[in-house]
DNA sequence: CAAGTTTTGTACTGACCTATCCATAATGCT
DNA sequence: AGCATTATGGATAGGTCAGTACAAAACTTG
């Protein structure tokens, strides 16, 4: 009935996302965009609302992949545990060595934009909210399973435990944007480990 | 000989740093400062070469009050080393609870730089780094007394344990950008605090 | 093949951005 | 007082920003 696209939304909106990731909102502008997804101002304008609403619904998709692999990493119940905690970090660190741009890693897109959005856009801060009570969710209930099966032993409760292992997560990604090598997040994934023993 | 100056560079300083680290460095205009600082944009340009030198500037006078107390706090030799450890958690967790705007942490600005600007600024990230070897040594010497006094009982060695408190910082300060109140940093410096006595 | 509908490229808009220019004001020194 | 020097305010420049208008193109369906 009418002209079809010439692309693929699903890939403009990946092409976005990782624009998004590697200079963050602000410093991202509409052409770059355009540089990225290959398509003109005419067809982003057309799909997307606006830029913020492409930023949206990029974030949407970086949570939706990101969370899902982790997710399904942490319900695999063929392991304990510490060990499904353990693999999650090294997955964290795998992401960290892949995904750079001028000798740097990127980060994570949730913690970039929680950084840079979260206090002065609402939308945006509801996004990142509930992604992060999804994981502190999930997070708690792999912790109460490993105090079943042996491998969490430390006496501080869940919530507790869930709250650190999500926080050490940032602070790996912090540290490896700020220059730390696989070795140093390997070291620290260690240490945050042994708390879940103490 | 000459005109002197209306205001005090300290306190323009001041305000500059403030509004860098409310809204960052992209979202934060030339006139947004000229509004903080009280300053004209002539007073500006003739004080500081440019935006960004202003910025950095800002970020240097960051650095240097913030890891100067926090760096007084570590080498206050009356206390066991994990006890001043357990101090600067709380500082920070302070600082957390005080800096805020609209509801909302500000987190630290050395944070939000590292992810806003240290991938696209060398001079930035050179500065970024600088602070971030410094806070290393003295947190691996602090841990290393630790292990003397017997209040850091890991068998990690120092740097993995240096890297790790200082990740646990950065992750808390995400944390605490992304909502999480006061009682949540407290259990999150606990549970980090387990790790030096596993 | 023609009508109808959507996409696409180009040109454009008005606002805002960083930075500069220049005239005027305000001081210290002689 | 008068001169040299610096600070300040206001206007302005030139560029880039997000977003729009419009016409031509491209496709489906009848």
């Amino acid at each position: 009935m009418a002209r079809p696209r010439m692309f693929d939304e699903e890939r403009a909106l990946d092409a976005a996302m990782r624009t998004f990731w590697e200079k963050g909102y602000e410093a991202t502008s509409t052409q770059d965009l355009c540089a990225a997804t290959g398509l003109g101002r005419s067809s982003i304008y057309n799909t997307f609302k606006s830029k913020r609403d492409l930023f949206e619904r990029a974030l949407a998709h970086y949570i939706d992949t990101t969370t899902a692999t982790q997710l399904a990493v942490l319900e695999d119940t063929r392991h304990r545990a510490a060990d499904r905690i353990r693999t999650l970090f090294e997955i964290i660190i795998d992401g960290e060595t892949e995904h750079r741009a001028g000798g740097r890693s990127l980060g994570c897109l949730t913690v970039n934009t929680t950084v840079e959005l979260a206090g002065r856009d609402s939308a945006t801060a509801a996004m990142l909210e509930r992604d992060l009570a999804r994981r502190l969710a999930m997070m708690r209930a792999v912790i109460e399973e490993g105090r079943r099966d042996g491998s969490v032993t430390s006496r501080r409760d869940a919530d507790a435990l869930a709250r650190f292992i999500n926080a050490a997560i940032g602070g790996m990604r912090i540290s490896s944007q700020g220059g730390a090598d696989r070795a140093a997040l390997e070291s620290i994934a260690e240490v945050a480990l042994d708390a879940l023993t103490h």
